[in-house]
DNA sequence: ATGCGTCGTTGATGTACATCAATGAATAGG
DNA sequence: CCTATTCATTGATGTACATCAACGACGCAT
């Protein structure tokens, strides 16, 4: 049976709560206003705070397995986390990779439609998922933030079909690394030396290329002095501009 | 200047509103358990038809361009929407096929992120969307349909970026045959010898292809006896257990 | 330190699908 | 009714990317 001590989480292993300590995480929490809890109020922050567990995830650690009863979500709060699909055969499909303030765990069946992974040691809050809805008919506003999300992911999702079904792999390389700044810049974390925290194999698995296909664009880009590739999976984009034309199709 | 003469609708010209002729169009919709109407009681449908405007979109006509402001959200009520990007040069992705009782023009910003036209003749409710907006606050359970509807989208998104990005033709094929029929049969029409409106192009624009390689593929399926081209674009699923074991990528 | 697995890169080769091209069938417009 | 497009199909050829393979760099565990 598993236990609850932190120290014990094995490599690969699914990741387990970890105590709480602070009587009420939520409120300290700074990257809230990018998150579902931005539509409340201090006092009723609390209502979350009281039905939230916070966990770690360790790097390649499951969070979410497809097809298993979905009982939590979840609001991802450090770290990256990766979602996927994946075929009988084996074949992933990335359908997204998620960052501070992210939310998780929207299902309309069950059971979850999808995995979800933690790229690098991560933290997120997770929520009993009825408790959530609970919420959700007390709290408009949190609901109205929630559809905003949905429908935020959803222009996201169109915008990667287009990459997907119509982009070449040079296009698609220079489209994800100006997704990534967009969003570190969001995150108001740097957006020039861009953090790239996922293998080339992740990313070939989100752009529906192979691990050698990433390496090749990367290094053609490099080459053609478009981006320069610092240690510590950093890019620099030395001609964004340039960058934003390829990605466009231009 | 635009006239609102049914008869003087021209090929490619934008849709314009039908003179209503029926008091409350709502009342009399048969596929209103499908639509974001079903939230609805009776009486409350009514507030929905007050600020509805019926429309005839003939075959190829434009129902929205991606870029303009967007001020109407719409239901569709009959035949077939194709809902698509571009990029400059012309590549066309097509991120959605809308079918009676489907929602279109959900937007976070105030421009439309994509372009929308009939397939075939069809028929569309509009609303203007700040009347909607107004709505969804005043019948939160309205908002939480959408939610739904929003919710299901994402996950059929995801289910097509799995597909773009990891299965071949055939396995495109094969699904969009076994989609076109399970949603078929999800509004009450045939199921199996199922109604494939659209061309090839539109097709090969949807799974990612081109309009020779279905071709191929919807011969090679035939072939193989997978499935049968009956006319007038109907196509006989013959084996369809073979076709879900190829569109799982068995 | 040493060995081992993962990761990134690069090269050689293969292939699924795109592109180019031709033709017949279906459809719309005068 | 007839002609002009568009659409579907099939063949020949090209190519972007996958696959197979090798190797060095790195991180981790003993």
């Amino acid at each position: 049976m598993a236990t609850f001590d932190v120290k014990n989480i094995g490599h690969l292993r699914p990741a387990v709560p970890r105590e709480e300590v602070m009587p009420s995480p939520c409120a300290a929490c700074s990257i809230r206003h990018l998150t579902l809890c931005a539509a409340l109020q201090e006092n009723e922050v609390q209502e979350m705070a009281a039905i939230v567990t916070t966990m770690e995830v360790g790097a390649g650690e499951p969070l979410i397995d497809e097809g298993q009863p979905a009982v939590h979500v979840f609001n991802v709060t450090s770290g990256a986390i990766r979602v996927y699909k994946l075929l009988i055969d084996g074949r992933r499909q990335m359908t997204g990779f998620l960052f501070p303030g992210d939310f998780l765990g929207l299902a309309n069946e069950d059971t979850y439609a999808y995995s979800a992974e933690a790229v690098i040691a991560s933290t997120v809050c997770r929520f009993p998922r009825r408790k959530v809805e609970a919420l959700l008919v007390k709290y408009p506003k949190m609901e109205r933030r929630l559809l905003s999300m949905a429908s935020h992911e959803l222009a996201a999702a169109q915008e990667q079909m287009l990459l997907l079904g119509r982009k070449n792999a040079r296009e698609k390389i220079a489209s994800f690394l100006l997704m990534l700044s967009r969003r570190a810049e969001q995150r108001g974390l740097a957006a020039d030396p861009v953090f790239v925290p996922m293998s080339r194999n992740d990313i070939g698995d989100y752009l529906g290329l192979t691990t050698e296909t990433v390496s090749r664009t990367f290094s053609e880009l490099k080459a053609k002095g478009a981006i320069e590739l610092l240690p510590l999976g950093k890019v620099r984009l030395a001609q964004r501009e340039r960058l934003e034309e390829i990605a466009e199709g231009a």
